[in-house]
DNA sequence: TTGTAGGCGTTATCAC
DNA sequence: GTGATAACGCCTACAA
C-alpha cells in the first residue's frame, strides 16, 4: 500500500541500495543519483518504514515512559521535561500511563522490548526491585524516578525530600511557628514516606520540645480537608500545618476557611510540590517546590548518558535538590493580600543537589 | 543480545514456528508442546521483539498523537483520555509533543510511518489542510481535533464551541449582565476563533442593543491580566467580561482585585475552559465547561473505528457539546464565599452534541 | 560509484 | 501437529 524502497528505486532506476545511501546521506553516491532519489522519494512521498528500519539499525531512536495512573500538574509537567529534552536529542516519547497494579506494568514494560532504546519508570506501589528484576528486560538502559530501588542496574533519580522538608520545618520554626502538625501522603508513596521521615528528623534537630504531631492523609485534596479539620479539634491547636503536598494543604486551608479561622493570622499553613494552584489560592501557598519538568530533563539526560555506552552498568543513586517558596500562607509576607502578583518572585532556599554514584 | 524466538525453539527442541504458534496461541500445537515452550519462554524471559513482529503484522497496536508545545492542564487531560482508551483497547500511545511550527511537526509525522496504526493530530498554526495533504502517509486512520481542516481522508472532532459561548452570553445576560465585554484568545487558534465568532452570534441574538465590545488576547495569564486593565479604563465599565479561556480570566480577576473592584459585586467574569485553577480561584470561576479528557476518549474511540475499517475514507465532523458551570463570578448565588466546596456540583446547562457525517 | 545478496526477528504458507 | 521457508522493508558488507 505505501509506498516502499523497491518503489523508489524503480522509479529512480537504481537498486534500492543507492536510495538507501542517498537517503541517509551515508556517502558512496554521485551527487547527480542522489539529486534523483531524492526528487523521486519527494514526489512518491516516500517514508521510511521505522520497524523496518530499527529492526536491522537495532536502533529505534524512542525511549518509553512507564508512570502510574496519576494525573494532574505532576504528569504533565514530567512527561513534558522529558519529551523536551528527549525531542532536544531527536527522541521520541512512547508513554504508558494509565495503568494500575504491578501486573498491568508488566504487561506494558514487555511491549515496549524492541520499539525502545531506554525507558524512564516512574516508581509506583508493585513496582518494587523484585518486579524489575523479574520484568526488566536485561541490557536495556533505565531510570528509576522517585525510588527506593538500588543497586540494580538502572540509574535512579531522586527528589531531595528529606532537605526540601528540613528547609520548610526551619523557615516554619524560624517564624515563631513550633508547634508543627504534619499530614502525611500514603504509605505506599515513596516520596510520602521521605517526606514524613525528613519531617520528623527536621522536628528532632529543630523544635526538640515541641509535640510530635502527624495525622494520616492520602495526598487528595479530601484527605487534606479531613486532617485539616481533625487538627482544628485538637486540644491545644497547632500554629502551623505543614501538608506533604499541596492538594492536601488546599484541602486544610477549606476547612480552616470554614471554621472561620485567617491563615495565616490564626494558623500557619506550608504544603509541598509547588503545582500551580498553589499561587492561586487565598492566601498564596508557601510550598516546598519540586521542579518536576527539570526532573524529567535530568532523567532523560541519565538516560541519554546510558544509551551511549551500552552494556556499561552504571547503577547511581542522583538527588534533584527542591527549594522552598515563601509566598503569604506562613505569615511572612504581612503586606497585604492583593498582591499575590508579586509573590510569584520570591525568597527560595535552595538544597544542594547531591550526586552520589555507585559503579559496581 | 535479547533473547530472541530462536533461542526459545532451540532450548524447547521445536521449530521457531511452532514456538510462535504456542506462544501466539494460534492453535495447532500439542498441549504438551504448548506447555513446553511457555516453560523455557518464562525461563529465558523471552519477550517478542516489538519492530520485527510489526513488520509482518502490519500492526503496531500503537496510535500517535501529534500536539503542538502547551502545556497545563488542557495538555494533561487529553492525553490521559486519549491513553486511558487506548489503553482499554489494547492500544499503546506514541506522543510528539512540545513541536513548534509546521516543519517541526512534519519531521514528527514522517517518524510515525511504520511505528503507529493511527495518529490524532491536535491543530496547531501550520498544521493546516496543505500541511496534511503533504504529509499525512495515504492510508493512516487520522482523528483531527479542534480544526477547521474538512473534507479531507481524516475525521475531524471538535468542542462546541459556538453553543458553549452563546450559553454562557444568556446566562449573563439573564443575570442582567447586558454590557458584556469579550477578552479574545491568538487569532491563529481555531478555538479561539469559534468562541470569539460565537461571542459575536450570541450577543447579536441576545442582547444586540448593547455594544461590542472585544479586546484582543493571546490565551495568556498576563495578556488577561492587560486587557482586564484596559477594560477597567473604558468610559461606562462593562457589566461583565468573558474571557475566552480561563487563564485569562484569572488575569482579569488579578486586575480587578488591584483596582478594589469586587467580583462579581462590582463586575461578573467568566472563562471557558474549565481548568483546575478556575474552582480554586476567590470567588469561584464560573466558566464553559470542556470535558478535555472526554474529548481524547472520544477521538481514540473515532480512530478506533477508522482503524477497523481500513480503506474506507470516512471523512466526518463530531462535536463535543459543552455545559457552563455556574460558581460565583457572575452573582448567581449570593450564599457566601466561604461554600467553595459545595460549588463544585452546581447546575450545569449541557448543549447538545451533534454528530455530523460526511461520506464521500 | 553501483548492484547483489544476506540478514535483522517475526509470522504465514506451505509441504510433510 | 510440525518444520522448513518465504516474506515484511530496510541497511550494509561484499563484489563488480
Amino acid at each position: 500500500m505505501a509506498t516502499t524502497i523497491k518503489d523508489v528505486a524503480r522509479e529512480a532506476k537504481v537498486s534500492v541500495a543507492s536510495v538507501s545511501r542517498a537517503l541517509n546521506g551515508s556517502g558512496g553516491v554521485t551527487a547527480a543519483t542522489e539529486r534523483r532519489v531524492r526528487e523521486v522519494a519527494a514526489r512518491l512521498r516516500y517514508v521510511p518504514h521505522g520497524a523496518a528500519r530499527s529492526l536491522i539499525t537495532r536502533r529505534t531512536h524512542t525511549i518509553g515512559a512507564l508512570l502510574p495512573d496519576l494525573h494532574g500538574e505532576f504528569f504533565s509537567e514530567l512527561i513534558r521535561g522529558i519529551d523536551l529534552e528527549a525531542r532536544a536529542r531527536g527522541l521520541h516519547l512512547l508513554v504508558s500511563s494509565s495503568h494500575n497494579g504491578a501486573d498491568d506494568a508488566a504487561v506494558a514494560l514487555r511491549a515496549m522490548q524492541g520499539r525502545v532504546d531506554g525507558i524512564v519508570i516512574l516508581s509506583s506501589p508493585g513496582v518494587d526491585a523484585d518486579f524489575l528484576r523479574a520484568n526488566l528486560p536485561e541490557g536495556l538502559p533505565s531510570v528509576l524516578l522517585n525510588s527506593d530501588v538500588q543497586g540494580g542496574s538502572a540509574a535512579v533519580l531522586n527528589i531531595d525530600n528529606v532537605a526540601g522538608t528540613c528547609a520548610m520545618v526551619r523557615h516554619l520554626v524560624g517564624l515563631g511557628h513550633a508547634d508543627i502538625a504534619f499530614v502525611s501522603g500514603p504509605k505506599d508513596n515513596f516520596d510520602a514516606r521521605q517526606r514524613e521521615a525528613g519531617f520528623r528528623a527536621a522536628m528532632a534537630k529543630l523544635a526538640p520540645k515541641a509535640p510530635l504531631r502527624i495525622v494520616a492523609g492520602n495526598f487528595s485534596e479530601s484527605s487534606g480537608y479531613l486532617a485539616g479539620r481533625e487538627l482544628l479539634a485538637a486540644k491545644p491547636r497547632p500554629q502551623a500545618v505543614f501538608a506533604a503536598n499541596d492538594m492536601m494543604a488546599v484541602g486544610c486551608l477549606q476547612a480552616f476557611k470554614e471554621a472561620g479561622l485567617a491563615v495565616p493570622g490564626d494558623i500557619a499553613l506550608a504544603g509541598f510540590d509547588d503545582i500551580p494552584i498553589a499561587r492561586y489560592v487565598t492566601p498564596p501557598l508557601s510550598t516546598v517546590r519540586v521542579r518536576i519538568a527539570e526532573l524529567g530533563k535530568n532523567a532523560m539526560d541519565l538516560l541519554a548518558d546510558l544509551m551511549d555506552r551500552p552494556g556499561v552498568s552504571a547503577a547511581s543513586v542522583h538527588t534533584l535538590g527542591c527549594d522552598i517558596v515563601v509566598r503569604e500562607s506562613c505569615g511572612a509576607h504581612r503586606n497585604g493580600g492583593a498582591t499575590a502578583r508579586t509573590s510569584k518572585t520570591t525568597k527560595t532556599t535552595k538544597t544542594r543537589p547531591t550526586t552520589h554514584s555507585s559503579p559496581r
